[in-house]
RNA sequence: GACCCCGUAGCUCAGCUGGAUAGAGCAAUUGCCUUCUAAGCAAUAGGUCGCAGGUUCGAAUCCUGCCGGGGUCGCCA
């Protein structure tokens, strides 16, 4: 099962094959001139090319050869050599009718399914989650919804910042403060206590003046670095601590994810991989890979064919330290030995993209990474409407649970202006509004391209209208609610026939969605489905004006307009969780 | 300074492995709720695709140069 333009492909391939030519140049795509056919071929213009023919003498031998068969109803050539396609109603509706039968909605599963691990994450213990964690979140689960549908098995990884010298930070902030707990004492032999001695507000206010103390105060910060390296040697007490202020902020992370929709995996972080390092260290020293540099251990990762000068990566700082790109070295070793992935795919703010080609450059001259592949997706910067990184009124990084419970705000005082919900309960109609919240959020992060910067504008986003997530969740509901109302009266969906004049281009647009799917993997571009989505919603809604389906008199013309609204909404609910989007019963 | 990304309608953005007349949404104007949720639908208007060259039968898309915006460039992450 495949999507409509990838049977035809299909189709034209052979048409071509048979003239001698490249099956290649059979590609069909929608039609650009709706007005001319439903679909189209430009494979004679780049065969013409190829073959130093003329394009036309090429289109009209391909067209007489497509004219055998059946499924056509229109063969047409215009223009330099266009081939014009258009295909009978009675294809169509087979095609409607295998698609709606099919529970992969005609998305064909992979072949080769291939592991990769994704990389979305890296949050920090101690420190709130914030809009900065909000791009890679979105667009790492979208991959990773994507990726497991099409076939692969993916591993999504949280990847904490849950080490190094912010930790030693932490934990002489507490000491410094109660020098009392049993944590401090070293002689101390029994258990410590399972409670934690903070609670997760006070953590979040300890890192910032800890980090502040050190910068202004050297030996507050030798006191820091000392805790640190107690911390990596072991230190029984230190390490419980770590454990608690770990075990707080790891729950703090679950709920603001869970509240985003947003699954891993993995709850790996650097302190994961910590003992992997001075083995890894050891080996590249001793394979001449890292080389002594100003008193540092580096790995030059330049080459010949570099436009710029590109730094060497810092394995080892010359105090002794170990650096995140140690770090993420070290985690490249550890998901080989774990997961041994064909492809690994970090989803990272773009800034960081000559980090990734140090990383990724060392990883591969020391030999690694196994059979594997690594690519930084690198997204755009969010800015806030004056074109800056979004910052709150005050001027300071906005917390992520403040920013949803904002926007869940705002969807619940569109749902009471509105007038939808008001016989809801409570509870529904605060998951309503979270859920269309998120939905807002997501599908204005998604249907941009990742690479490109993008504008976070509250007040556009909440307002609900036109191409938004809850304009996608509304057309969504708007079919359950049909679809209630159809069992009600008791009808059910049935066989689709042949398409009625108008129903075409609905038809056509159902048959499209696995080009979107495709397109989105390929790409890595969740906003090639985000696309999709809204032109088939779009293209539902002038249908659902157009054709009345619960009062038609013909109960088969009813039961085929009800089958075509199912499958609408099970495209449609399929491709927001695509991308990570939740729909409601009802709104 | 070098390198990377971006520049498309008043605004926010799709489209970029070359194809016919460059698409959405918002904002503007005009219609449509005594039939399935009007957060909707129909229609109108809005463009030197940053600028200048080049390659091609054909360029928003590929190449070169320039202009404007953002980013990165050895011991932070």
């Amino acid at each position: 099962m495949t999507s409509l333009t990838q049977q035809l492909t299909a189709i034209a391939a052979e048409a071509f094959q048979a003239q001698g030519l490249d099956p290649a140049f059979g590609q069909v795509i929608i039609s650009g001139r709706p007005d001319l056919a439903q679909f189209q071929c430009n494979g004679a213009l780049a065969a013409a090319k190829a073959a130093k023919q003329n394009p036309r003498a090429i289109a009209e031998k391909v067209a007489e050869a497509l004219r055998g068969n059946p499924v056509f109803r229109d063969i047409s050539l215009a223009g330099p050599g266009f081939i014009n396609l258009s295909v009978t109603d009675a294809f169509l509706a087979g095609a409607m009718n295998r698609i709606a039968g099919d529970p992969r909605l005609g998305q064909p599963v992979k072949a080769k399914p291939e592991m990769v691990v994704l990389d979305y994450g890296g949050p920090n213990i101690a420190k709130p989650m914030h809009v900065g964690h909000l791009r890679a979140a979105i667009i790492g689960d979208a991959l990773r919804r994507i990726f497991k549908f099409v076939g692969d098995e993916t591993v999504g990884d949280v990847h904490m910042g849950d080490w190094g010298l912010q930790m030693g930070m932490l934990i002489s902030e507490l000491e410094i403060r109660r020098p009392d707990l049993p944590y401090f004492d070293a002689g101390f032999a029994g258990p410590y206590p399972a409670e934690s001695p903070v609670t997760l507000a006070e953590l979040e206010e300890m890192y910032p003046k800890a980090s502040g103390d050190c910068k202004a105060d050297p030996a507050r910060l030798e006191r820091a670095r000392l805790a640190t390296a107690e911390l990596q040697e072991g230190r029984p007490g230190y390490r419980a601590v770590w454990q608690h202020f770990f075990d707080i902020s790891v729950e703090a992370m679950k709920r603001d994810y869970g509240n985003l929709g947003v699954h891993f995996d993995l709850w790996k972080g650097e302190a994961c991989v910590n003992d992997l390092i001075p083995p890894m260290v050891e080996d590249m020293k001793k394979r001449g890979i890292a080389i002594e540099d100003k008193g540092a251990l580096i790995i030059p990762v330049k080459e010949e064919s570099d436009k710029m000068d590109i730094p060497p990566l810092i394995l080892i700082k010359s105090d002794g330290a170990a650096m995140y790109g140690t770090t993420d070295l070290a985690t490249i070793v550890d998901r080989v030995n774990c997961q041994n992935p064909d492809r690994s795919i970090y989803v990272v703010d773009h800034r960081q993209g000559l980090h990734f080609v140090q990383v990724f450059r060392a990883a591969i001259k020391a030999g690694i990474n196994g059979k594997g592949t690594l690519f930084h997706l690198g997204y755009g910067t969010m800015n806030g409407t004056d074109g800056k990184p979004f910052k709150t009124r005050a001027g300071g990084v906005m917390r992520l649970d403040d920013l949803i419970q904002m926007i869940s705000g705002e969807a619940l005082k569109k749902l009471t202006e509105h007038g939808l919900g008001g016989d809801y309960s409570e509870a529904e109609r605060a998951d309503i509004a979270r859920k269309v919240g998120v939905a807002a959020l997501k599908f204005a992060d998604l249907s941009n391209n990742p690479i490109a910067n993008y504008v976070f504008d509250l007040d556009r986003f909440s307002r609900f209208e036109g191409k938004t997530g809850p304009y996608l969740l509304y057309a969504a509901v708007r079919v359950k609610s049909l679809l209630r109302k159809a069992a009600a009266q008791g009808d059910k969906p049935g066989s689709i026939l042949a398409p009625e004049e108008g129903e075409r281009d609905l038809m056509l647009m159902l048959g499209q969605m696995p080009n979107a799917i495709n397109d989105a993997y390929g790409e890595l571009a969740p906003n090639r489905i985000a696309d999709f989505a809204f032109n088939l919603a779009q293209v539902f809604s002038t249908y659902y004006n157009a054709f009345h389906i619960l009062s038609e008199k013909d109960a088969a013309i009813r039961a085929s307009r009800l089958a075509l609204a199912e499958l609408v909404l099970k495209e449609l609910e399929l491709c927001l969780d695509l991308l990570g989007i939740a729909t409601p019963e009802r709104m």
